[in-house]
DNA sequence: ATGTAGGTGGTTTTT
DNA sequence: CCACCTACAT
């Protein structure tokens, strides 16, 4: 080993060094939270690559986010640069001016790193299918081109709409495209086709969803597009049926790299699978000469079961990547149990909160830091109260400085429906902040009208993107007019696209409406001529223009048209950004980006300020103060998931992500009232998670803008330990447990799990859970075709029902 | 063909 | 509370 290399190999730990060191064969890395996981991954990727001459074109590494990619692909940028800074001149990375740093990290990447893939599953199976798609052939006869059209949430349910409601005929409230969309996107999300997914169907419902799924496809093709799913599931059939393409495929990426592996679905395994064994049988599979499978997660963080994530598959990965020539098992698991993230107060207060799930692999995270300060509880009366105490922590916490260091903060919550209070608060005290997720930039309307043109332009057949801009800017093509064409395209099986082009045949059925269509026709073949050899940005400003677009929004003048402007501007850099960084940036390429890029995984350009997002958002940062918020019953944990054991642990896991994000301080809160949707107050229970944290680790503390509200008061006669004790022994007691326990005598009405009740909104209900204990009860009511509310009996207008009536 | 008023229904979490 | 959809008027 060269001495050169000695700085990939400092500042690990043993472990550390271990997995780093791996080269050959399957390894499963434990790693929990802040043990130094993404180092062991970039350090390991820069030592097959330099030490073990590793070429990285034979290496696929897969992120959760683009985000991540990016940054891991920075880090690895650099590692690898530091060996070339030695050899070119002769002094450590660190002496050298920035310059020359950004030089060689730009040689690095054009150079050495140019055919290393890493990215999403989504974003490297897209690829994939841009090379190899037009070689799949479906069992159905259907077909799509490398071409293809990538449809976002919005569009695919457009298409669920239509056949719902056009080809079965079905009454939208019965069935609803969105849940319908759910239920095909959870099959596909399993490796199930629409076959498959019919023999299983037991029930009507279960049979239209299949009914559903097979004529979605149907739809999609004929769009010669696919879904976010389908990403991912294609590949996987293509890859069974084409010898030629697995082997491909097999050959080239020799190590496979994965992060956050617990959080990966059926079909994203079964495509790992193929790849990493080719066509053998994995648990038989022993040829490991000259690869490996690297698989880096948290089992205690898996928190993207709702769409179709298993950590089982990380619990089976031994089992199933088998190294016959290592006996031990032990050889291919390697733990990362050091933290070196937070204060030991907060990895105590987190480690005790997690014990109380059942389903977990064995692992401790062990603190590396002082004890540090206690967890804060701010108590609140309501939102407001609650967002209002936040700014006053933020302000004081800020007041020493000089420098507010409003990036040191994060406020993280269970829906986004909760962010707009805390803005308002931030808002009113001019504290800075960043919100991530809402609204990505991609989604907004005059962006995807733009992108909907280049999508036609490339993909003709991509019908939801045609009609999307057929009349836009205003042509004066209305419903009928469309609805007319689409019945003609439909009777003579010809690509609506096609029929707008017969002029003949348009005269003859919308006569003078005809103007307008000609008017998009000549629009669209005028561009098309530029499609061979323009780029997306060209290409966009050119559309722009041609198509009127941006005069049209010059021309109302209003500051709405201002900053679509913008943001259009914006979209062309985007592209031309794509174009420098991609050398043969072509339009389908920039589609894909444009399809699968989140605003989280943009730089913030405000980066000294407060960052508001979600918990599920929140997996893989870290910061130096974070705020917890809403914990309570109902809202964190879900209502939807307080019922079901595995649901109830999986919000656990999110708030223990929540917590671990955390250096120096964790602040809880919740607030005693909430306005649901504006209208009406509830009265809430704090959160179960709070009662799982040890008290000598939190200290509770009044919200200053409330001088009346009672100290932790609830806290004195919470009722979990004994929930904790059954912990172990299943899944199902601890609830049941907690139910038997929380029923208590409240004031006029002694509750009871199963009374059956009468309320005057809601109707007819039956009691399933009952929090808190005392005067402070809140009962959760299952209300027949209304859903399950949470209730105070105090002042919910309710009264029981005899049980025989 | 287009614009707007009023009703309706919906909130987890996301690539 | 708000975003979306439908129905009606222009």
């Amino acid at each position: 080993m060269h001495q050169t290399n000695s700085f990939l190999f400092k500042s690990l730990n043993n472990e550390q060094l271990q997995a780093v060191k791996h080269v050959y064969g399957p390894l499963l890395v434990v790693a929990g939270a802040g043990s130094g996981k993404t180092k062991a991954l970039t350090h390991r990727i820069a030592n097959l690559i330099q030490n073990n001459s590793i070429d990285p074109y034979n290496i696929l590494a897969v992120t959760f986010t683009n985000k991540a990619a990016k940054e891991m692909k920075a880090r690895l940028e650099v590692l690898l640069a530091q060996e070339l800074a030695f050899n070119q001149f002769g002094q450590p990375w660190s002496t050298l001016k920035e310059i020359d740093q950004n030089q060689l990290r730009t040689n690095v990447s054009q150079d050495r790193l140019h055919d290393l893939w890493i990215g999403t599953f989504h974003a490297l199976f897209s690829r994939l299918l841009r090379y190899d798609i037009e070689k799949y052939i479906d069992p159905e006869g259907l077909k799509w081109t490398r071409q293809f059209s990538i449809y976002d949430e919005t569009d695919s349910q457009t298409l669920v709409k239509e056949i719902v409601t056009q080809d079965m005929n079905l009454d939208l409230k019965r069935f609803d495209p969105k849940k319908i969309k759910r239920a095909i996107s959870n099959a596909k999300n399993q490796c199930l086709t629409s076959n498959e997914l019919e023999k299983k169907a037991d029930n009507h419902f279960d049979r239209v969803i299949a009914d559903a799924y097979k004529k979605y496809r149907i739809s999609l093709s004929k769009n010669n597009a696919l879904d976010f799913d389908d990403l991912l599931l294609l590949p996987v059939f293509l890859l069974r049926q084409n010898d030629l393409v697995r082997d491909y495929w097999h050959k080239r990426f020799k190590h496979i790299l994965i992060d956050e592996y617990q959080d990966t679905n059926r079909t994203q395994y079964e495509l790992i699978k193929l790849i990493t064994t080719g066509n053998s049988d994995p648990k038989k599979f022993i040829n490991w000469e000259g690869r490996s499978i690297f698989v880096v997660g948290d089992a205690d963080q898996s928190i993207y079961s709702f769409r179709a994530a298993d950590f089982r598959i990380l619990i089976g990965f031994q089992e199933d990547f088998q190294n016959p020539l290592n006996n031990n098992e032990k050889s291919s698991l390697i733990k990362l149990e050091e933290n070196y993230r937070s204060s030991s107060n907060i990895l105590n207060a987190a480690n005790s909160l997690i014990e109380n799930n059942a389903e977990r692999i064995d692992k401790v995270l062990r603190s590396t830091k002082e004890e540090g300060e206690l967890l804060k509880l701010l108590s609140c009366d309501d939102e407001i109260s609650e967002a209002e105490a936040i700014t006053n922590k933020l302000k004081s916490l800020n007041n020493s400085n000089q420098q507010p260091k409003w990036k040191n903060f994060a406020i993280l919550y269970r829906t986004r429906a909760q962010s707009r209070v805390l803005e308002e608060s931030l808002v009113r005290w001019r504290i800075p902040y960043t919100i991530f997720g809402g609204l990505r930039f991609y989604d907004r309307r005059e962006v995807k009208d733009a992108i909907a043109y280049l999508k036609v332009l490339i993909n003709s057949d991509d019908n939801v993107s045609l009609l999307r801009i057929i009349n836009v800017p205003r042509r004066g093509i209305g419903k009928t007019t469309i609805q007319k064409l689409n019945d003609l395209s439909n009777k003579l099986n010809i690509p609506l696209w096609e029929v707008l082009n017969d002029k003949q045949s348009i005269e003859e059925t919308i006569g003078r409406s005809s103007k307008g269509i000609n008017k998009f026709t000549e629009l669209m073949n005028d561009l098309l001529c530029y499609v061979e050899n323009t780029g997306p940005a060209q290409l966009l400003q050119l559309i722009l223009e041609k198509s009127g677009y941006l005069s049209d929004l010059l021309a109302s003048g209003t500051e709405e048209s201002e900053d679509r402007r913008n943001n259009l501007q914006e979209l062309i850099n985007a592209a031309t950004q794509f174009e420098e960084e991609t050398e043969n940036g072509n339009i389908e390429g920039f589609l894909s980006t444009a399809a699968l890029t989140t605003d989280n995984d943009k730089e913030n350009n405000n980066p000294n300020s407060v960052t508001l997002m979600t918990l599920h958002n929140s997996k893989g940062l870290e910061f130096q103060n974070v705020f917890i918020t809403g914990l309570e019953q109902g809202l964190f944990p879900s209502y939807r998931s307080i019922d079901t054991p595995s649901l109830l642990e999986e919000e656990r896991r999110l708030c223990y992500v929540g917590i671990t994000r955390a250096k120096e301080r964790v602040f809880l809160t919740h607030a005693r009232e909430r306005r649901l949707w504006g209208g009406m107050r509830e009265a809430t229970i704090p959160s179960i998670f709070i009662s799982e944290i040890p008290d000598d680790l939190i200290d509770g503390e009044l919200p200053q803008t409330s001088g009346a509200s009672l100290r932790r008061d609830w806290h004195l006669d919470r009722l979990t330990r004994v929930d904790r004790n059954n912990s172990n022994e299943s899944t199902n007691k601890p609830v049941n447990a907690v139910r038997k326990l929380y029923s208590g005598p409240s004031k006029g009405k002694n509750w009871l799990i199963g009374d059956k009740l009468i309320h005057t909104k809601f109707g007819k209900g039956e009691i399933i859970h009952i929090f808190g204990s005392g005067e402070k009860i809140s009962l959760a009511v299952k209300f027949g075709d209304k859903g399950s509310k949470i209730l105070d009996p105090r002042l919910a207008p309710i009264r029981a029902i005899n049980k025989n009536s």
